[in-house]
DNA sequence: CTTGACAGCTAATTCAAATTAGCCTATAAT
DNA sequence: ATTATAGGCTAATTTGAATTAGCTGTCAAG
């Protein structure tokens, strides 16, 4: 029974490294510890096993927006907490997104194997967009609309600043993906970006200030 | 003659569609008007004609090196135009990049068979991250050092400054490679992203003052 | 202790898609 | 005028990977 969920797993992850169409049965199989034709015990087909990974995920990505609380209208109950945010948690908040993102394995193959076989469906590409490109936009849009209300923030347009925040992350993402060596440059980079970001951002009296001196915080 | 140059635009049209392995020497043959096995009269094999497109690509990329004086110590001499540049030249800027890469249509299907190619060799990994990610930034790093030497620009950090300008482009961009009916909304939203880039970055004197006096009407 | 269903194996079988063989015609060069 | 070549076609052939057949051992339920 434990032999469905390998399998499933060890398919993903070669998905995800050389595409569908070049992966084997067989090399399944071999990953798993079994010959090609015991796995039609489990899964009636190739194309099955590609369906069954697809489920998976969307059985956890409804899971995890349950827990993240991404469509919640509790969220706005958490507005206060936004008005206290520092620099600092804004850093790990980004941070905090960004590892979430690269070291969860689940989510790193799946995005990888999304990256790959966009074309196969377009259900996929529409997912990879919701899951990587709208739904981030927009659950940080809300966060930052909440900062910017609370007086943490400040911007004309909270959508461009949301994307002035967001797309920095996507882009390292997308670079730690295709080369992983270049995930510790990809960290400082990140960090810095958000300083800046908060730099830019952050309501003049509070910012530009803590910005200067940050002696000031420890002062205090 | 002209044959052998049909094929492999079509060939790339259909690989940046489906992927390599999806697609047929049939169904490239078809499209070119011709029968399968003539296609062997020109190329030896259908891998054959994958490397003469990434051949291809790799002259034209070079051609363009060229022509955008990409590794120019040239581009310093044009130092002086970057005193005196507006905002509207740098959305001019902007919109040209995003707008060469979207619509230059070898470079477009190019770039989505990279995509969905990326596996099949790590040297198309490499091509990829070179073309849209690191030779953006460095040469982008150049003009906005300029700008900033030339006193238009302010930043700390201008490596920072250059992913907030291009990150969010680039992100649009792999938008509108998987969705092209998004490609209005994207162009808007370019502009406004440069806007707000050049409110954050330019010159105190020049700009932020607008901004503050803007806000601080806004806010209160 | 026997039955059946589960999960594995080896040895076929199938099938689709790439590639080759071999033939034909037009055109361009000798 | 002859011949060589380029480029097309139809009809095989090859190949390689997915899938099926059919056998076997194990173990839990009756």
């Amino acid at each position: 029974m434990d032999t469905k969920h390998r399998i499933l797993d060890e398919a993903l992850t070669l998905f995800s490294e050389k595409g569908y169409a070049n992966v084997f049965v067989a090399d399944i199989a071999e990953r798993v510890g079994i010959k090609a034709p015991s796995l039609y015990k489990h899964y009636k087909s190739k194309q099955a096993i590609f369906d069954a990974i697809i489920e998976e995920m969307n059985r956890r990505f409804l899971e995890e927006a349950g827990a993240l609380q991404i469509n919640g209208a509790d969220a706005v109950v958490d507005a206060e907490i936004y008005k206290h945010i520092s620099e600092e948690q804004l850093i790990t908040l980004g941070n905090n997104l960004f590892l979430y993102f690269l070291h969860d394995d689940y989510t790193r193959r799946f995005r990888k194997m999304l990256t790959i076989e966009q074309f196969h469906a377009k259900k996929l590409a529409d997912v990879y967009m919701k899951q990587y490109v709208d739904d981030p936009l927009s659950y940080q849009g809300m966060l930052f609309g909440l900062m910017v209300s609370a007086g943490v923030l400040q911007a004309e347009n909270v959508e461009i600043m949301t994307l002035h925040f967001y797309a920095p992350i996507y882009m390292l993402l997308t670079i730690c993906d295709r080369e992983p060596e270049r995930e510790a440059e990809a960290l400082k980079t990140m960090e810095a970006h958000i300083r800046q970001f908060n730099r830019l951002y952050a309501r003049d009296e509070k910012v530009i200030q803590d910005n200067k001196k940050k002696s000031r915080r420890k002062v205090k």
